[in-house]
DNA sequence: GCGACAG
DNA sequence: ATCTTGTCGC
């Protein structure tokens, strides 16, 4: 009865944390998106024309700092091309989930439908779902091809944009090669480059999305859309450097932690006297 | 061993 | 994600 009970591995005691302490639940994970992705749709594949676009959604969550699970979650739909709010649902969630990096869909994805099932099923206003929901969160740029946009978009059954302000740098994919293709290419709003990996895939747009941006936004195929039409739409979308459906449903979410949220325990924890 | 790692 | 003031320009 000796004290090595996991000695499986001779030396693994020299790693950052733990060995990987969300490997089993990553497996799991990887399995349920490798079955969504059977459904994902990567090209046109909707009933309207550009011309006809008219109402366009956007999703964001936002958090409460030094709180791990106090958010707000909010569903903007704008009228195009008027740009005007007709549409709002926001409010706070418990999140449950840490954030994991390449498994952004897992913390926020169910927050999210909840706010598109209830817009489906709300008899007054159900005539404002979105043709199209722009994500705060990148598509098919991802470690396998299957990021938030792609995995709310398969869920929702509605096109989606993946709209990233970071890329993963994946399959030879280079940030600095990036930035020097970008400020040499893109000097007008519009103007972008494709980021093609080693594999000759597509993977994104680096889109100068506003003619102060020094910085592109990433967009990426979400679901039901192609890389083309994708951009064609945030194109249209974009006053600023985020497209305006995101821009709104960021700004609500933090004006409403801002005005809304209240401690629970106040830092105020040392002084119990003096109240006259 | 080191770098990368959406929000 | 969040923490933060000013500053440059139309």
């Amino acid at each position: 009865m000796a004290d090595n009970t996991n000695n499986n591995n001779i030396n693994n005691n020299n790693n950052k944390d733990e060995d990987d302490e969300f490997k089993e639940i990553k497996e799991e994970w990887i399995q349920i998106q490798n079955s969504l992705k059977q459904q994902l749709i990567l090209t046109d594949n909707v009933t309207w024309s550009l011309n006809e676009l008219r109402y366009i959604g956007g999703v964001d969550i936002s958090f409460v700092k030094d709180n791990n699970e106090d958010a707000c979650a909010c569903l903007i739909v704008l009228e195009y091309p008027s740009m005007n709010i007709v549409y709002k649902d926001i409010g706070f969630i418990k999140l449950t989930l840490p954030y994991i990096p390449g498994f952004l869909a897992f913390r926020e994805v169910t927050f999210l439908m909840e706010m598109i099932n209830r817009l489906k099923s709300d008899p007054v206003n159900s005539q404002y779902l979105p043709q199209v929901i722009l994500v705060d969160g990148n598509g098919i740029l991802h470690p396998r091809s299957f990021g938030l946009a792609c995995h709310l978009g398969v869920l929702a059954d509605i096109p989606t944009i993946g709209v990233g302000k970071t890329p993963f740098q994946q399959d030879g994919l280079n940030i600095k090669d990036i930035r020097d293709q970008f400020k040499k290419n893109c000097q007008n709003a519009g103007d972008f480059i494709h980021l093609v990996g080693t594999s000759g895939t597509i993977w994104a747009a680096a889109l100068k999305s506003h003619k102060d941006s020094t910085n592109p936004i990433y967009v990426s195929q979400g679901h039901k859309l192609s890389l083309e039409t994708t951009l064609n739409i945030v194109k249209l979308l974009t006053l600023y450097r985020v497209p305006e459906p995101i821009r709104q449903a960021d700004l609500q979410s933090r004006d409403y932690i801002r005005l809304n949220f209240k401690p629970t325990t106040p830092p105020n924890t040392t002084t119990t006297t003096a109240n006259k």
